[in-house]
DNA sequence: ACGCAGTAGCTGCGCGACGCAGCTAATTTA
DNA sequence: TAAATTAGCTGCGTCGCGCAGCTACTGCGT
């Protein structure tokens, strides 16, 4: 059995801390896409690109929730504001493999660099030790998180 | 000047642990709302709700970063589906009070009821000392996504 | 070698969420 | 009391999205 300080300090992060920082998170991605003039798809699908460098239109579908039909409107409109391009896929002639451009890197990495600035300002007072625990906390937040994203799925109810 | 294994966990931190992070809570919240069968606006509207209790359509819109008509069509919305009712202000006439239903309460927090149970597993491991790290952390990540949205949000603020 | 099912991506169409501008009603101010 | 301000709601156009169907290419089986 818990003792209660750690039921409380559990019951907190869980109920009130994570949801608020989450709920900002949404609203800050929201914002962030009206600041670029693009949809939130948009800037989900730069984020996937830049962290797992270039996809095709389908694995893309699927990193950022949208059929391949809205997914290849959405290349559209991100190779019209200049920031991916379409390569061909010279060992499949059906594939085309997605690939951001520097400018378009540039562009979500400089909406960010205001953020990255705050939170390793915020950082700065924990010890080695303190952020060693954060990372691993953040790390399997991201693994919950995802996990539930296959788990959740279930429009058939 | 940091030493380079410091540096080293801040940079993982800012530029890969969390960002994947928001990514996957991105994700998650629309993947909510294509479950609830709602926008991902409304999804977020009930959790402020959920959080600061009842709101005028104002103020929701502001806390949404929707316009006062989209939010007013958000509101109908949520009110066709049950998940919120529509109160009078007895002091001011004009104003409206949104108020979350049961039903909708807990049609939200059941959506996220499997991420709860998931995270308060992965917290198990930590003693602690390192739950207060994490909640010190996650409140202030909290803070500057907050105050990011502030100084962020349109070019003509 | 041939045909046929499977895969990858793109397009016509309708739906719905959103912003904008304008409206009414109620409150506040001069 | 009249004018200005505030709160919320509605017509209309725009645009992102899913769905269904299409073409092009691959690879499997006979």
């Amino acid at each position: 059995m818990m003792d209660e300080e750690r039921q409380a300090l559990v019951a907190e992060l869980v109920k009130n801390a994570i949801p608020g920082w989450a709920i900002a998170v949404v609203r800050l991605n929201k914002a962030v896409a009206d600041r670029l003039g693009v949809a939130e798809s948009d800037v989900q699908c730069l984020h996937v690109l830049d962290r797992l460098g270039p996809a095709t239109p389908g694995a893309l579908a699927k990193q950022v929730g949208l059929t391949t039909g809205s997914a290849s409107r959405m290349i559209d409109r991100l190779v019209a504001a200049g920031c991916v391009r379409r390569v061909a896929d010279p060992g499949d002639r059906r594939r085309v493999l997605i690939e951001p451009t520097p400018d378009g890197i540039a562009r979500v990495s400089a909406a960010y660099a205001g953020l990255i600035t705050r939170t390793e300002q915020s950082l700065a007072p924990f010890d080695d030790r303190a952020l060693e625990t954060i990372l691993e906390f953040v790390r399997s937040a991201h693994r919950d998180t995802a996990a539930e994203l296959h788990h959740l799925p279930t429009p058939t109810d």
